[in-house]
DNA sequence: TATACATATGAATACTTGCTCACATGTTCA
DNA sequence: TGAACATGTGAGCAAGTATTCATATGTATA
């Protein structure tokens, strides 16, 4: 007769090995928030929106024009990124002009180019 | 009679502005491989399976009792896991053993918890 | 060798997502 | 005021994706 201790839930793990690990992971809402911030990077127009950020804001219409993309498009990833909270923006008259709002964004995209380029 | 440099090809660029910022942004193929990069993250199912691996090397079935996922759905991810390279296994009888397999994942996940502690 | 176990794979499906089109809102200036 | 311009929004569509089911492959052991 096996001592509770030793009786596996699954390949090598106990019960109470298994729910051990399961406390150290974090909780569901915190994973979901985390993927939906990298969900934000996971996107060519997106990145390339940011990457143009980082030389300066631009108003809408000149994004699309330096991407070669519509505007309405573009309008689209901006509302994404503003709800993200990862850009900011400022109106002028009729242009609104958006640039980057937190610090991390420099910071990740160039771990992930390092990344990258050591493939 | 306007000058060439002043024409505005949009809003406030003229031409050359335009194609110089252009040419500072990354080629279409770094934007391509580094938004692939960012799309592993953006999976709960993903990450959760990467924040297990810091804490050791776990089989196939291990992971999917810990998780409390179907088999089937993490030998998927874990397969796009290694094509990504983010994580290396190590077979042993009949089990598959994985582990992280890139100095970047932690940092990453790190920023990534940083700034959705942040907002 | 036959059976159970561990993992991988392909097809099917439900869901998500990025873009376009049509149009609405808001601002400037003639 | 009305025409032109800049931007935002919602519906629709095509493409992509995460999961499940059925099944194949490979390994250990009774």
């Amino acid at each position: 007769m096996k001592r509770e201790d030793e009786i596996k839930v699954s390949c090598n793990l106990t019960e109470k090995e298994r729910d051990d690990l399961q406390k150290l992971l974090p909780v569901d809402e915190e994973v979901q928030d985390l993927s939906d911030f990298f969900k934000v990077f996971g996107d060519p127009t997106r990145l390339r929106i940011l990457f143009l950020l980082k030389d300066g804001e631009f108003c809408v219409h000149d994004i699309s024009s330096v991407l070669g993309m519509n505007q309405t498009a573009i309008s689209h990833q901006l509302k994404y990124l503003r709800q993200a909270r990862l850009v900011k923006y400022r109106k002028d008259g009729k242009q609104v002009f958006y640039a980057l709002n937190d610090l991390h964004i420099e910071e990740i995209l160039a771990i992930g180019l390092d990344h990258c380029n050591e493939q």
